[in-house]
DNA sequence: CCATATCACGTACGGCGTACGTAATCTCTT
DNA sequence: AAGAGATTACGTACGCCGTACGTGATATGG
């Protein structure tokens, strides 16, 4: 006894989340998105439960970009560790303007455990158990998150429509004697991209977890 | 030639921050803020850039709170970079409703910048420099971002209004066999508290950086 | 074939940021 | 002493926002 339904939940999905990654976080409301949809406003109210319903679908999407992590697990560890964490990493930076929601909402959802669940196991399988394997779990995923903040709000991050040495020639401009190692990283950063600095800081997680 | 202000900018970022920290971010506003200064709402537009400037004045207030860290600089990098990160993260948790702002916002201010210096010198003096330097900036600021941003939105999170024992119900009543050690961990996390783990995470990083 | 449950969505309200205009207030010049 | 000029205070109003509510359309079960 019902009304067929206008639109599947994938379509919505998809309909926000390429209105996010066109027009940014801004552009997300529900006017806009019904528009993008040729329906009007309340009709979203159908498939989401308000505003707040409508950010969870968006971070949803993202994270179940996530899974699987190809290879995973393997008897490797440390390859399982780095792969996940990586995994993760991909399927933020594929849509920064979510990042700000990813890092922001308090997100129970099924896929974001599920990637929890995966960096925990290969985090376990090297023999962390208990409050080891809680302080192991809280370093990875916050380093990861951390990052990828730090690529969208940090001093060294890029703002939309700007280049690298645009960062670096502001930062050059600030007084050398106050901030001379702040200087002395941008420059570095242009150098090496923040693919291998990921990989790297990731390396030096692995060491410390391995030696301690 | 000119009329007094009526309000200093220390009184502004006093009632903003108040404003935060009792009622929340949402209730950040032009006009709830014009009204706790007894003042109207375009008044604010005197002392502010818009909307942005507000927070920006949010974020550096917080950011104000991190320096000087007492002690810093002492012949002990080690120790050093273990005062700035914690210096950092309380700062943070000092003021939990603005970390969302920290977290998002693209913040070059000064006292951001003066933070970062201060981790960067301490890596310095530990023999890093240049590509070794920024990663390890990368990893050491990534984590702190991180870590506090795991405590207020990841899945260990505890609510406003939630207790530790009720997040421990709550991830009891997943499914056991396909979450088995984000239970596990979420019972290892009743007995540690984020304090200790902040520091055993941070203890890690500093293992990895002495030895890689 | 109609009763009924569901869906689509137009209207409207309160709150937001803020462009604009005006009145008030101080300082400096004469 | 008085007027000119600059600056501040802030009321009004507009176009957004999320969304409560109500109404008409639509497909299905009896």
């Amino acid at each position: 006894m019902a009304a067929p339904r206008k639109f599947s939940e994938d379509r919505l999905r998809a309909a926000a989340l390429a209105l996010v990654d066109e027009k940014g976080l801004a552009a997300l409301t529900m006017r806009n998105l019904a528009a993008a949809l040729g329906t009007g406003a309340m009709t979203i109210y159908n498939y989401v439960d308000g505003r707040d319903g409508l950010e969870r679908l968006l971070v949803e999407a993202v994270m179940t970009a996530v899974r699987p992590v190809p290879g995973v697990p393997s008897p490797d560890w440390r390859a399982d560790l780095r792969a996940v964490a990586e995994a993760h990493w991909r399927a933020f930076r594929a849509h920064p303007d979510v990042i700000p929601l990813v890092m922001t909402r308090r997100s129970l959802d099924l896929p974001t455990l599920a990637g929890a669940e995966d960096m925990l196991d290969a985090l376990a399988r090297g023999g962390r158990s208990g409050a080891r394997l809680l302080i192991a779990f809280r370093l990875v995923s916050g380093f990861v998150m951390g990052f990828a903040q730090a690529e969208l709000a940090g001093p060294l991050s890029i703002a939309p429509e700007e280049t690298a040495e645009e960062v670096i020639a502001r930062v050059r401009a600030l007084p050398a004697d106050r901030f001379p190692r702040l200087i002395e990283i941008a420059e570095a950063a242009l150098d090496s991209g923040p693919e291998a600095e990921f990989h790297a800081g990731l390396d030096l997680i692995i060491t410390g977890l391995t030696s301690g």
